[in-house]
DNA sequence: GTATCGTTTGCATACGAATGCAATTATCTG
DNA sequence: CAGATAATTGCATTCGTATGCAAACGATAC
């Protein structure tokens, strides 16, 4: 028994004025006298009305709505980042429509649903948008801000961490701790974050004249990083160092160098990883690794699409964020 | 430059059809002959044309979105259980709106946000409804699930693991194995689950003649849970098990203990948690925790949601699920 | 060719709220 | 109190799509 829904008309025939009048009293520059509204909202208030938001977007050709694309809900960096750009929106009047990706990211129907859905603006967490809809969303101008994932086009908004000087930086540092046989734990093929990383770490090895020893991919998930690290340390001489594509598989490494391989760290193996995320820190890893400014790439990511929204039209940016170095006691160190 | 946006209307003209035409082009049950369907298809894809989910939830009176709201999306578990849900509700094509509110709980703007966007069902995770907004959805007949949180309203249907009777077992099994001085760490006072486990835990105790040793609140949180260990090891005798309300805490625990206070566990310290996450099972904790079952909750949860959804008239349903002990190394074994 | 039946099409209207315009009322001014 | 001005109000229309209804069309059978 679904009854009829309330309307502004039931509310303003019970309140004896028109619809518009009742209209008036729920948007915020309508021009009504305090004692209309008062009987409009007694009204309203005894009939349970509650203006209809699907109603309203319609007529103003405005739905309040952003699309959130997300993979990787699993790794905490990416919940993170998520509930705090849900507030970011929430504050700002804006709802938030959620899709979820598999790794892979197969966005398209995904995004398809997105278009239909007259979403005002697009924000893309570890998901990457594929050009022609990339394009159209530049025709319709919806605005598009990436978070660490780049794409090889110039129409939306990207934000991410400078991984390539993270991975950069890594590898100085272990070269210059005088680790000889470094290898690379990578992520998802499809991920141009963990792409930069490598890109920077293997640079910075060739700049000390040293080669990656072994590399392997691990996913970005617990368990194949750990398989990963066994095939690393199938066969001696081990690698003395292994940089980890993120804090997650860092510690997958860790915990099988030590659980399986009864090797320490950081005396026979140093680990490096990305992220800084709270397990980092817990006293058990100790873990040495590049923190990125969630904070500041949510705040960032949030203000563009917010400011764009606004203007109605686009003037995308492309923004890097320094990462920090978080000095540790995953890293041997010289002498 | 924002364009007018592409609309039947235009797609028609182009077609040479009426708009009529055109929506039953995209309406599944729509009669049209199959080369007018390809003549209008053609010119929807020349003009870009999208049909507008607004305007068709409008005439429709539905809306396909389902509201979720979340707290303590940090929370490894919630992530988790957020995401199977947005596949579970994606794949049966509807939208998920997602709000997050703080751990306090205060749902009452977000619940009036929701209402009004004519979400067609409700699905509540660690977040609690207040009994006036129950009775709303109730009267709009909008089916709300709430997972791992109880009200005392029948109006709702309620999804939760068998927290009860986790802590019970918890307490059996700890007396059984000879511990004397059992604390218990607790979440959040507005956490209904957390109350639960913490009822079976001492009557358990109870009905082995022992009384809790000594309690504290850890908030659900990490560093807060590590305070409350401080605490609870302030003075001696220590307490010979810990039982924290989550694993995320259990974890905490150990951490401190081992790094802050030279203990071993489980030689010193025995420490259960609830969950079952992943860390859990890493080999530096081997965490004996008792298992809720997500993937049983989420689907049972979801196909509540759609199957009272489907069916437009609500018939709540009360479900608890089996929690199962997973006996790992963090208790000292008797004898 | 005509009568009949089924399919396809367009017309007109509806969904619920916002708003320009004109009509009305309230307020102010001299 | 008349006249002018400002504040409210109602009417009618609009947003973009779906659908009942009747008209038009095509196919079939005799």
């Amino acid at each position: 028994m679904k009854q009829r829904p309330v309307t502004s008309r039931d509310v303003a025939r019970l309140a004896g004025v028109s619809q518009s009048a009742v209209s008036r009293c729920f948007s915020p520059q309508g021009s009504i006298s305090p004692k209309t509204r008062e009987v409009v909202l007694a009204a309203a208030q005894q009939l349970g009305y509650r203006p209809n938001t699907i109603a309203r977007s319609l007529i103003m050709r405005s739905s309040r709505t952003v699309a959130v694309v997300v993979s990787q809900l699993d790794n905490p960096f990416y919940a993170l980042t998520l509930a705090r750009a849900s507030r970011a929106f929430q504050s700002e009047g804006y709802h938030l429509l959620l899709f979820l990706v598999s790794d892979d990211g197969d966005t398209t129907g995904v995004m398809s649903e997105i278009l239909q859905s007259q979403a005002e603006g697009i924000l893309m967490l570890a998901a990457t948008l594929t050009t022609p809809f990339a394009q159209e969303c530049v025709d319709r101008s919806i605005p598009v801000v990436m978070i660490n994932r780049t794409v090889d086009f110039m129409g939306v908004s990207q934000v991410s961490s400078d991984n390539y000087h993270g991975g950069y930086w890594v590898g100085s540092y272990l070269a210059g701790q005088g680790h000889r046989r470094m290898a690379f734990l990578n992520g998802l093929a499809s991920s141009s974050t963990g792409a930069y990383r490598r890109r920077g770490f293997l640079d910075a090895l060739v700049a000390q004249g040293l080669a990656c020893w072994a590399e392997e991919s691990g996913e970005y998930r617990f368990d194949k990083a750990c398989e990963a690290t066994r095939r690393l340390f199938a066969q001696k001489p081990y690698p003395d160092a292994v940089f980890a594509a993120n804090d997650h598989m860092a510690v997958a490494v860790i915990e099988t160098l030590r659980a399986e391989l009864g090797l320490r760290v950081p005396e026979d193996v140093s680990v490096i990883g990305f992220d800084d995320t709270p397990v980092a820190a817990w006293p058990s890893y100790r873990l040495t690794t590049l923190r990125q400014p969630v904070e500041e790439m949510v705040t960032v990511a949030a203000d563009l699409l917010l400011a764009q929204m606004r203007e109605g039209h686009l003037s995308p940016v492309q923004r890097t964020l320094p990462v920090v170095p978080i000095l540790r006691g995953s890293v041997r160190q010289r002498g």
